[in-house]
DNA sequence: TAGTCGATAGACAGAGTTGTCTACTTTATG
DNA sequence: CATAAAGTAGACAACTCTGTCTATCGACTA
């Protein structure tokens, strides 16, 4: 018993204008009208506005980190992934026209909910978590820094980049960051 | 001729509250009330609500390169001052309260509409050379990157500090970049 | 075949939104 | 002192917002 196509539309359509537009400026009448499904459907698989927004974000964390292992899992030898993470990043600022990273923009937008809040802390955690555990597998580098700063060299990096990029609209940003994270990598 | 006060008053309540809540949630009736004018005071200063918005962000902007200035002036060194930055970002983030950089924010809230985009793109260019200019500056450093290269990594390792640190409301991130900044400079 | 469940259309309440307008009062200046 | 400028209070229009509720319809199941 798959979840309703409804239900699926709703968060589809709740997401696309989440992210597009922005949270506080897409209004339930908007989302109803553009998934095409009638006002009680939402507030029946979700009874507030507050309830679809976590939704949100937890169905894009989990597709985040799913696309990012299908995208290294060809990717041979650790330190090619850790770069990789970077071509990752750019392709995807292509992809989402350059309207930023989607925590980013929750965070910024509704940082005072601390359901929220949690969620953004609990995507970006995880992520840097992954480039701690490819650097540590990483036996050939030429870095003179230790496992965890060089860990928090190229997060930092990651994240500037695309704050940077996101503003320009631009990939050269995050080109620019895997270039110097190759030099001290 | 000094301006107003009570025009003061509308620029400095709306801009705390945008800041500190979001432009979109923050209602005209919310800054009269708090900044104790009248309705039509506020119109006669600002015709529109984005009017108000590009002024917040034009004196914001004008705001922070003068505490940048003041605070490396003092500052012995170029290479050290260029460090200071990074000292003047976390000491910025305690006093706001961790609510993140002004212009990623609005960015993030109104990166649609082309007046606010380049405003904020202005003021992160700016930021950049400075940092550039001290850098050109900085005869005596033993880095394995050329100017631009080091200069931007410098600014994106910032970047990258206070975006995370934001989302923390720790410090910890942007002291973290400034280790690494250290290393590589 | 009867009944339940999911979906729909649409009215509705109550509050909030930006921006305009009128009428009155205070302040400043020639 | 008189006139012009600046500020105040508040009504108002025309929406939009979230969330609730009723009434109806179609499909699947016992």
């Amino acid at each position: 018993m798959k979840e309703s196509a409804v239900k699926e539309r709703i968060l589809g359509t709740a997401s696309r204008l989440f992210y597009d537009q922005g949270y506080h400026v897409t209004g339930i009448n908007q989302i109803i009208e553009e998934a095409d499904i009638a006002r009680a459907s939402l507030y029946n698989h979700y009874p507030s506005k507050t309830d679809l927004l976590l939704a949100y974000l937890d169905s894009t964390h989990e597709c985040w980190f799913a696309d990012l292992d299908a995208f290294l899992k060809p990717i041979e030898g650790n330190r090619e992934k850790l770069l990789a993470i970077f071509d990752f990043r750019v392709q995807r600022q292509v992809k989402l026209k350059f309207k930023g990273c989607h925590f980013n923009k929750i965070a910024a937008e509704a940082s005072d909910d601390q359901e929220v809040l949690s969620r953004v802390r609990a995507h970006k955690q995880r992520l840097r978590n992954v480039i701690y555990d490819l650097v540590v597998q990483t036996t050939q580098r030429r870095s003179i820094l230790d496992n965890e700063n060089l860990a928090d060299s190229l997060f930092l990096l990651l994240e500037g980049g695309v704050a940077i990029g996101g503003m320009y609209r631009s990939t050269e940003a995050a080109e620019k960051a895997k270039q110097i994270a190759e030099t001290i990598l």
